[in-house]
DNA sequence: TATGAATGAGTTTTCATTCAT
DNA sequence: AATGAATGAAAACTCATTCAT
């Protein structure tokens, strides 16, 4: 396991390929390192905290040894941040792919809900990094370039989506986006992130996958019931 | 908080305290003693989380010392989970004091809403104790016997205001009481228990006084559009 | 369990007698107290070893409380030199009965050795106390004064028993007491003393109940075989 | 002991070492580590016991620190595991060299008996070992792999000794092997390992090299009137 | 680039003993 | 005579990090 990957090209020469091939065969391969250090981290991390995870445990489950972890990030707090940034970065991805301004207000409204809820129910690790960050005071993130500026995109989103509502009729004119944001959230972060205390206290496990479907739909309805102009 | 205990005695020993709290004096108190250890372990470890908590942090604020903790509490995590089982009771008590199934349905969930936003609200070390206990899977809660039993009683109030409510023809007749509680702790709970993230992305701290009362009256709002029957 | 003996008679004058009634229905008795802590360190002790054993333990076995072992016997040391003293004394008492001066040489022989084996193979702690010792490098029982007296009986009876047996042409007059004292202890003792390690490596437990009177027929007969004259 | 290693490598460092063993400047040597850690923990856990010995002193007489200590045996019970299975493969090593079998049953016997007298005479700390084992009820030692094993070796030597013997005519039939080997084991282990008690009671410490050679007569002829047949 | 051995400072826990009532 | 709370010193163990190869 240890021993780098399976099938390693015997390298006859003693000279590794300065070309960077994105090639997995490579006894020498950093980027595949940090790669595969920052995803056991991830899991470590998250399962843990920050505290609570270990540099042995961590180092143990990655195919290389602990001196590399800090080779290349440089201490735990610096793999934590490295995790954070990574997992950040993921989310941009995905939110890309949505044309909301697109969609009709409601329509719109509906699949940002929609999406967001989807992307709490599955990215679990990313949510309780996100609670784990907040037990420390978000002094982590703070520190991580990316976080500042993907967060406004959401709001422009959502500004959006209400001003042409309200000129449309539909949406009642007196809500914050921000307000609204932190709303949307709280009702998809909420069920996944305190799921175990939930499920010890009412025998129910929220993030459920039987729930999942009616959670959704609930959510969707109490935001559309909330932004929508009541005659 | 160090109130001292109910029955101060008068001081028949002629020396003078030097510290304000007229009964600081009496060397034999466990009852006191437990006490100033378990508020001194609530603060650190709703501050620092289970593994980041120090016992020898935790001994030094205290009036005694760290044998005196393991003394009463065994190890640092039957500590631990005497705050648990400490913050989750006193809850309780105050939820005596809502006399909720006097009040007609809508003003009985919003004194409901509200009475859960104010609880969060004041109690942050109690939103972060639960947090952490999350990262934890719940595993220290669970073993608390007080915990599941209590629980139960929130729901029914909520299903006894929603049978009320439908009964009065004001509220919809498909919300499951429990998804109801998942859904307004959702809201009280995250912008507590987030604030620090949210604040670091968006600039504002949701959990800022100015922002109370708006919140408060948001979710009030948006829970009482989504059980109210539509026509 | 804690608060003294069952029935305890309401004393109502406070006054507690002075005369000492072997009475186990007195409230402060104590000799009985005293007794009772000896037995639970007997136990304790001969179990764990001077250093394996807790104060705490013994003190919680107890129908007092630590304290009182303090009071009595002044250190943890202390109170493992009076088991010492208490073990060793009981022996004596058994000794008494044996009038092996009053049988002949081959069968007053058997006797003692017959004792001897029945002797150890009921008193483990005993044993286990004189291999604790030995660990201690023997420096407790140096201090009990009852211990050297005591030993030197044995030795003239064996010296009675080799010249009776040699004057009768039955016994080799090459054997001394004491070399064959240690040879009959060491049949005894090592069965008992060391069962646990040759139970493991053998599969059979040398102080079974099963094995009992074979050994007990082997050792007379190996001593028997070591004593009597050859012609 | 500090045999130190094979291969000792040329000094090329320039540093001349102030210490007289010619390759203790060698920094990186896990095996000469553990080798070190193990010899003393042997003396240490010999002399104090399992609870008695301290994790502190043993490091303090290595050539490294405490920390090492756990890095290779995990935790004081591993590291007195460690020295249990070490001690007992040092007599598998020595038994090899008898070569009882070719023998007659008569000096065969006598061998089997002065290795086993010699061995228990030299090896104090394997006896104290076995004493303390047995206080723990010979747990530590149930879990050393090689142990149960190795200990079948001797009685197939003693069942083989007592078969020829009978077929010669020599010995009578009616000796188990393993009890002959508790009997042997018991009247070489005694002596030593309760030597302190004995010696106190006595004045006379079977130990002593003065009596050493006249116990090993004894023993040997003891074992051999035990065995041999009578006509 | 990679590795496994090594470490100092800290962290939890234990223990025999004493104090105040 | 008896009690339970209190304690300091020491013990076992852990952890992030660095060194030598």
């Amino acid at each position: 396991m240890k021993k780098g990957s399976k099938a390693a090209e015997p390298d006859t020469t003693g000279i590794a390929s300065s070309v960077p091939r994105p090639d997995a065969r490579r006894k020498y391969d950093p980027e595949q390192t940090k790669r595969n250090i920052l995803e056991v981290a991830t899991q470590e991390f998250s399962a843990m905290g920050l505290t609570g995870a270990r540099v042995d445990a961590i180092a143990e489950r990655t195919n290389t040894t602990k001196r590399m972890l800090y080779y290349y990030f440089g201490s735990k707090e610096g793999l934590y941040q490295a995790v954070l940034e990574k997992v950040y970065g993921d989310i941009r991805a995905l939110e890309q792919d949505l044309h909301i301004s697109e969609l009709d207000p409601v329509e719109g409204m509906r699949a940002l809900v929609e999406f967001t809820f989807d992307y709490h129910d599955r990215q679990r690790d990313f949510v309780r990094l996100v609670t784990i960050e907040n037990i420390h005071g978000a002094k982590y993130v703070e520190q991580v370039k990316s976080f500042k500026g993907r967060n406004v995109t959401v709001i422009h989103t959502i500004e959006d989506l209400l001003s042409r509502g309200i000129a449309a009729g539909l949406f009642r004119d007196d809500v914050d986006a921000i307000d609204l944001h932190l709303m949307i959230s709280s009702l998809c972060f909420h069920r996944v992130g305190n799921r175990h205390t939930f499920g010890t206290a009412f025998g129910r496990d929220p993030s459920h996958p039987r729930l999942r479907a009616r959670h959704r739909a609930m959510i969707v309805d109490a935001v559309l019931r909330f932004v929508r102009k009541e005659d």
